[in-house]
DNA sequence: TCTCTTCTGAAATTATATTGACAGAATTTA
DNA sequence: TAAATTCTGTCAATATAATTTCAGAAGAGA
């Protein structure tokens, strides 16, 4: 049988009616900024609380800790639990695949990476980057290495449809210096780079910096050096069981940019889905979604 | 004119790119359980880290702090802040964005997807995919539509890596007829078809089908006609608050076929990633990875 | 008011955390 | 491959934290 743990809160509930009238004063401190005011030094918290630290030891003794590290510790792993926490609620969509299946594994791997990247992105520098996407005046360059050129791919055909005058370099990275020679104050660089991080890639962007076009980079969550001259950069978590890397929260965060701009300019970028439906019933190449 | 003060997260992403491998473990170890994995003694975080104190000593001097108390503190203050500010019920692995900002919309529909997607992947299917995909004797075709044509491409990078005999489908549908010569029984088709599905696409299946090709269809949750002709179809669920479909959870079935059949044949695919690397290194292409 | 009991914090003691110096390991560069 | 550079952990020193002791303060009951 396993016991509950009680919290930190409930002890002190527990205790309240046999605390001194000091020991009440650090209480009440702490439950007001539950787990902060309990997760500093014995000496800090009591100065906090205006009491002494014997006063603070005593009591955490009363509460059934040993002493005031172990109380520190118990704050640490319930504040650690409740962050943590919600992260298991993935348990809910496994597949009905055995345990150590694949699909299991990988759809571990991928919330994690989904859930990190999410919350390391920087809300300010996203909107801007979209701001910085949506510019029709300058043009956007889109470009990607081995492995992400797929990705710069699928940006091209979907900014294409949103904007006007994007480019896709393609990775062929002899070709890179004639784009490199139109480029202009204004313009924006889109630019894919994870491990391993290629040198070609990095060149093209310092050159494209000092010519004043604002780079757009999306990296790993190592951060390649170009981080170094772009104007925005957005790490993506990759790490899956694997010798190579995931690039769904790669996908995911670009996906997310691509809805952004979108909706930064829909009046403009309306009008062009409209004309690309009818052009594409036109050319009957699809078929009509029943 | 206020200061703006950074908090630890941004000072490490800000940081990130000067980090040594060893302070990049702590780094990481703590922006996984933030704030939690930073408010312990530094003997004790480092430990968890699995690095030694003055690594911890040293990175937070970079980061900008006198010591590692005066970090723990600001740390504190952060949870502080967060706990007594407005948005205490924070979504879980919503990023620091705004309720109604497009990450957040953005993360809860991938979510979704995900959830949907995996949930009706028939494992056995995947199994048998997987084992016709890692099948060396025959070719292996990989072909996309429009929008689908980057993920084909993305298909196509890896699974060349890791096994002869694959043949990316160029998206220009005038040369397929010149592939479909070449096909025969024990080949197998790898296609990509979401809405608005190819009437092209289907044209291709129905005649690889007929000579004896596997085809291994991934499309959306509405299916494809081609589903009709193929050995085994998987649904993506795709929608998001936007006026086109997010691949993200396509792209997530792909690497996890990717993966499985990596790891079906081990054995051939270790020795063809070790070459690769050496004549990735041979080229210089790549920067090594720190 | 006095005395007893309980509580509290100053100070001393002990334990632990933090930092700095240094040398070996790992990596990059020539 | 060898030299130079950078990184990383061990160890010692120093500083700080946690605990214990104890004398005085505060309160309760007579």
């Amino acid at each position: 049988m396993t016991k509950p743990p009680l919290t930190v809160r409930e002890l002190i509930r527990d205790h309240y009616p046999t605390l001194t009238q000091s020991e009440r004063k650090f209480a009440n401190s702490l439950l007001e900024k539950y787990p902060a005011a309990g997760l500093a030094s014995i000496t800090i918290v009591a100065a906090n609380a205006e009491v002494s630290t014997p006063t603070i030891a005593r009591m955490v003794q009363k509460l059934g800790f040993k002493g005031y590290p172990q109380f520190h510790q118990a704050l640490l792993k319930e504040l650690e639990a409740k962050v943590s926490g919600p992260t298991q609620r993935r348990e809910n969509w496994a597949s009905e695949a055995p345990e150590g299946h694949m699909l299991n594994r990988f759809s571990q791997a991928v919330t994690d990476n989904l859930s990190q990247t999410f919350s390391n992105v920087d809300s300010g520098q996203f909107d801007a980057a979209v701001r910085q996407l949506a510019k029709t005046e300058g043009r956007l360059y889109v470009v990607g290495g081995r492995i992400t050129r797929a990705l710069a791919d699928y940006a091209f055909t979907h900014f294409q449809a949103i904007r006007q005058r994007v480019t896709h370099m393609t990775s062929s990275s002899a070709t890179w210096p004639h784009y490199v020679l139109d480029m202009e104050e204004g313009d924006t660089l889109l630019l894919f780079d994870v491990r391993r991080y290629e040198t070609n890639l990095q060149r093209l962007a310092e050159l494209a910096a000092e010519r004043g076009v604002k780079v757009v980079l999306i990296t790993d969550q190592w951060a390649s050096p170009i981080a170094a001259v772009a104007a925005h950069t957005f790490n993506c978590w990759v790490e899956i069981p694997s010798a190579w890397d995931s690039n769904i929260s790669t996908m995911m965060l670009l996906e997310a940019m691509i809805a952004a701009t979108q909706e930064e300019s829909w009046d403009k970028t309306k009008e062009r889905y409209d004309r690309l439906d009818e052009l594409f019933d036109t050319t009957r190449l699809f078929r009509k979604f029943s």
